[in-house]
RNA sequence: CGGGGCGUGGCGCAGUCGGCUAGCGCGCUGCGUUUGGGACGCAGAGGUCGUCGGUUCAAGUCCGACCGCCCCGACCA
């Protein structure tokens, strides 16, 4: 595996993608249809998305539990309109040890019923609110197509589930959520992201408002990376979610629901992959820096693994994430190669020209080319590191957000709108309705991303118009085709 | 489910007017020489040709059915 190129970007981007997760060993393809292997270098990914994730939650007052994967399928069809969004997309269980089950238990797609039906016994009274609680778990939906990481049959992801007293507090949870999601993505992952609230259309099914945080990738396509719902009172009052007031009332809870998957790995391969391979952010970087060492003779050999040991302890001891490279059967060049493609973000390598200087040589993933090397004293090389670390991950953040403001456009008709879609998105006036969207999506391939937070506020919408069906706008929308 | 492509050692492919022992590149194993941008030599290991059935003296090759995968569309984090 893993041997020269991948196919260039501008080439087939889909053929790209495909080939970073699959030579970079990020994930293999499984024996069931649409379902993906999950391999070391990957998890790592997924685990370092996952910790600077749970830290945040843990750090707004939330817990972890975790509820079952069997989901009766009755509580499925206690919500109306989220059963009808679900339902094509269900795996349901029918036999148990042989035997017919008496009732179909559904592999959970989402856990807003079981998670209701407990919520329901666990809150009596406003003094048990708010409640605030994770589960990371993998859920099934049956796709129609599939793309590893993007869209799998089973993923992995975490889902948030609270329950408060009044509207204003709910509403407070799904944008505070919204607002981790954002600072995540930009802080850690690297890519800058349009906080905004979905259409109609776009909405998940259940929820009174939908929020997401929305991505740009490499070929201009807009990737939705987390989600934020404000559920209202809509599964308090299927499931019965009460609690006793202060004036000894009972009164239905308003509850909220937010989640970011494995498609945010998906999101940071494409984000910034180049046509060398993956690129990855240092902060979630499964290696940070990967060391690889030089030698011809036995006698350098010594002297120079010397070296590494010394300078890789230090590394360690400061818990930067270091892979020295020993392989002996495989040449620098190679590893070079070899490790630009996998995405690490800087190379250190330690020769017998740098044994003899008191030297090491770094080589930057973010900067193309191998004129970037440059010559660096061991003598401090641990603030060094930290510092050129901290360079890329901001570079990388850069480099990604000014790629994304090239690619945004403000239109004022459809004519122009469709003049800009297919090289980003465009943000115009927007009616909202469903038809109206459909009829773009049909003519254009765009969808509506979202309204963004900060680009609308309602005294300005009032006057407006939807710009494609003249109708009165609800705001500015980005579109843009999405995966 | 509609359209397109494809199933041959681990990976990528050739072989497909039926014919003899199924081949090439990469990777893998051993030994030696190599090592600051994808090393080389020598010697090896590894294949029910997706499955089932049919035609034939003879099937990877022809016919039929089935299974599976990938890409493009309708659904979606």
């Amino acid at each position: 595996m893993s041997q020269q190129g991948v196919t260039p970007r501008s080439k087939d981007y889909s053929k790209w993608y495909t080939d970073v997760v699959l030579k970079s060993e990020l994930a293999d393809y499984a024996p069931v249809r649409g379902c993906m292997i999950i391999k070391p270098y990957g998890y790592e990914l997924w685990e370092n998305v996952k910790s600077g994730l749970d830290t945040r939650f843990k750090a707004t007052g939330h817990q972890n539990a975790y509820f079952p994967l069997f989901i009766p399928m009755s509580f499925l069809k206690k919500e109306a309109e989220h059963v009808e969004g679900f339902s094509p997309e269900l795996a349901v269980v029918t036999i148990g040890g042989g035997e017919e089950l008496e009732e179909p238990l559904v592999v959970r797609p989402t856990s807003e019923t079981v998670i209701g039906h407990a919520f329901s016994q666990w809150i009596q009274s406003y003094r048990d609110l708010p409640l605030l609680i994770n589960q990371w778990a993998n859920v099934v939906r049956w796709e129609m197509r599939t793309r590893l990481f993007l869209r799998t049959t089973e993923f992995l992801w975490q889902e948030g589930h609270t329950a408060h007293e009044t509207y204003e507090e709910a509403q407070e949870e799904t944008l505070r959520m919204l607002d981790i999601y954002e600072d995540f993505a930009v802080n850690d992952a690297a890519i800058p992201v349009i906080k905004g609230r979905k259409s109609s259309q776009e909405k998940f099914a259940g929820a009174d408002t939908s929020y997401t945080i929305e991505g740009m990738m490499g070929n201009k396509w807009a990737l939705q990376m987390g989600t934020s719902h404000n559920l209202g009172q809509n599964f308090a009052k299927a499931f019965d979610i009460k609690y006793l007031d202060k004036n000894n009332e009972q009164q239905f809870c308003w509850t909220t629901s937010w989640g970011v998957s494995t498609r945010m790995v998906g999101a940071i391969i494409m984000a910034h992959g180049d046509d060398k391979g993956l690129r990855m952010p240092p902060r979630i970087a499964p290696i940070q820096v990967v060391l690889v060492p030089i030698f011809k003779t036995e006698e350098e050999k010594a002297k120079v693994m010397d070296a590494v040991a010394r300078v890789a302890d230090s590394l360690l001891a400061v818990r930067i994430r270091l892979h020295v490279d020993d392989r002996e059967e495989l040449t620098p060049g190679f590893k070079f190669n070899d490790w630009e493609m996998r995405g690490v973000p800087l190379r250190m390598e330690i020769g017998p020209k740098d044994v003899a200087n008191g030297t090491v040589a770094l080589a930057r993933r973010d900067i193309p080319g191998k004129e970037d090397k440059q010559i660096v004293p061991q003598e401090g090389i641990i603030p060094t590191i930290m510092r050129v670390l901290n360079d890329i991950q901001h570079g990388m953040l850069r480099q990604a957000r000014s790629f994304r403001d090239e690619n945004l456009h403000e239109v004022k008709d459809y004519e122009e709108f469709k003049k800009v879609i297919d090289d980003g998105w465009a943000l115009i006036w927007h009616c909202g309705t469903a038809e109206c969207e459909k009829r773009i999506q049909e003519d254009t391939k765009a969808s509506s991303r979202c309204f963004p937070l900060d680009l609308n506020d309602d005294k300005e919408s009032k006057k407006a118009k939807c710009a494609v069906c003249g109708k009165p706008a609800e705001g500015k929308a980005y579109f843009g085709r999405a995966y």
